[in-house]
DNA sequence: GCCAACGTTGGC
DNA sequence: GCCAACGTTGGC
């Protein structure tokens, strides 16, 4: 039994948002698109079960607006081989895929979303990738003192 | 819309 | 292997 480990996922929510989640068949997502060497190896380290920060970027505010699970372990991103998706990339080859995605499943929207200049001024926080100065990676681990710290701020 | 920070590419 | 140029991310 390996335990659960915990993330955080970026989604402009013009592009996809949490609502869009829920109205996804059977509440659940391939997460496509992908396209940074840290961020998939992070996604191939993904298990079933994991849980998942969702958070809004270049969005009014930026901030962590519910809880989503993984699904399904790494598998090659298909839009990658797609020569009309805005994603295709003509380097990576079918034998030897270059970009993965997993599946994530909504678990629940917080009913009040933790906005980016909250989470900047909570000290407990302030190792948090999300809030390194200049971080752009959209998939990234979360401590579980953080995940427990958020959820408590979330009910809050 | 601006621009700082970052990742990638490619010439040398 | 260095690094300038470029493209992208994402807060503001």
């Amino acid at each position: 039994m390996v335990s659960k480990k915990y993330w955080l996922m970026k989604s402009e929510p013009s592009t996809f948002s949490i609502n869009d989640l829920t109205r996804s068949p059977r509440q659940t997502t391939c997460w496509d698109g992908v396209r940074n060497y840290q961020a998939r190896n992070f996604m191939r380290t993904m298990m079933v079960g994991d849980q998942v920060l969702f958070y809004h970027s270049n969005a009014d505010p930026p901030a962590i607006v519910g809880i989503a699970e993984v699904v399904t372990t790494a598998y090659p991103d298909s839009t990658q081989f797609d020569k009309k998706d805005k994603h295709y990339d003509p380097d990576s080859k079918p034998f030897a895929p270059r970009w993965d995605m997993v599946d994530i499943k909504y678990v629940r929207a917080f009913p009040k979303p933790l906005a980016l200049d909250n989470l900047r001024r909570d000290s407990t926080l302030k190792s948090m990738v999300l809030l390194k100065k200049g971080s752009r990676l959209s998939v990234q681990p979360v401590t579980s003192e953080e995940w427990k710290h958020i959820l408590r701020l979330a009910e809050g």
